[in-house]
DNA sequence: GCACTGGATGTTT
DNA sequence: AAACATCCAGTGC
């Protein structure tokens, strides 16, 4: 699997095509030397997944950088209050790292959580989209309020 | 406040 | 039936 090579706020980007999708998309822990910037209109393709993982990626791709949500906020918004830890299974496979931001998906307690590609590399993504940290946790002012 | 524990939880495979 | 990127209430500092 070889990709195309990006630049998002100081990692690089790996976007894997097969026959034509948007197969992956993946962090690199290293600094982007000279690529282009990740393009905006990259088309991920979500209907192979379940109604509950669609609900729940579509809803989070509308929380912009610098704001975080809870799994458990993230899981009522997206329809299936309580199921903050079906929301957790969803992060963890999910495909397309970035555009569908599981990094700004938080613990309830404001640590970041766990993350594929590493809980340094989650907590920097955070940092660089311009989240503040207390200690080890996430000020509340980042909390992103879904519209009602 | 902090750290830890045990149990409940929803969805997928 | 098992797995899990959680959550909450309880306990003891």
């Amino acid at each position: 699997m070889q990709g195309r090579l990006y630049s998002y706020r100081g990692f690089t980007i790996e976007v894997v095509y097969k026959s034509g999708r948007i197969a992956q998309i993946r962090v690199l822990d290293r600094r982007p030397a000279g690529l282009p910037g990740l393009p905006q209109n990259l088309r991920v393709d979500i209907s192979d997944f379940t109604p509950f993982e669609r609900a729940v990626m579509g809803k989070l791709m509308e929380v912009p950088p610098g704001r975080v949500v809870t799994y458990g906020m993230l899981a009522s918004a997206a329809g299936y209050p309580g199921a903050a830890r079906a929301v957790g299974r969803v992060m963890a496979k999910n495909p397309y790292a970035v555009v569908v931001p599981c990094h700004r998906v938080v613990r309830s307690d404001l640590h970041p959580g766990s993350y594929a590609y590493g809980t340094g590399v989650k907590r920097r993504l955070l940092l660089a989209e311009g989240v503040r940290f207390n200690g080890d946790r996430i000020s509340r002012k980042h909390i992103h309020r879904f519209k009602v």
